[in-house]
DNA sequence: GATCATTTCTTCTATTTTGTGGGTTAAATG
DNA sequence: CATTTAACCCACAAAATAGAAGAAATGATC
């Protein structure tokens, strides 16, 4: 779920790297690029997720990225996933409104 | 955490058979009764809940019981998770607000 | 300008942890 | 002794995880 959603917010700039940087800035969890990458490939088998090799670019070290983008499938699953963990949180008193 | 959350919404009415069917009910999604306990047995052992049997039912199979209990690790856990994913999820366009 | 170091990023691999279902056992009443 | 309600066991599949290794780019040095 953290990935998919980190696909939704970087949009065009997802990568490996990026994806694992935005997770950790944003959720507060920190999770190993190796991680990052095997869930990745499990969602593109699943159909969620599509990637793509870019073009290299001119800094340093700047070999060519793979880039994901989330699927109409990985939207749909990451709603179902949210819908029945926000019916079955809601109404409870933990501060999580999910709605 | 469907789990978690289910054993806040029972109180003290959380017993295998019956999380099971608040999952089902509340959550739309169907698990199996083993799940259910290896669910729990792994969530005691990392102290996120309790568990203590109870007094036998007079009525036709009523034998005892095993009631769960959440604890306060597993609140914060629950809460942690819940945080984690909905400062991910926020201010994306899915039709839910995770606040 | 060849070679080697450095950087950025991906891929591989081994291990642990979770998820899952179904079958078995236990304890109660009718 | 049959039936019902519930817990427990077990094997296998899938997912999570960390870290090491590999690849492809630029930069530096002589």
């Amino acid at each position: 779920m953290l990935a998919l959603a980190a696909l939704l917010r970087l949009g065009d700039e997802a990568y490996g790297v990026r994806i694992r940087q935005e997770i950790a800035s944003q959720s507060g969890r920190s999770v190993s690029i190796g991680a990052v990458y095997t869930t990745l490939y499990r969602l593109e088998q699943k159909g969620y997720v599509g990637s793509s090799v870019g073009q290299p670019t001119a800094i340093r070290g700047g070999r060519a990225k793979r880039y994901f983008r989330i699927k109409a499938a990985g939207e749909r699953a990451l709603r179902r996933s949210l819908s029945a963990l926000s019916k079955m949180v809601d109404g409870l008193q933990l501060g999580w409104k999910l709605s």
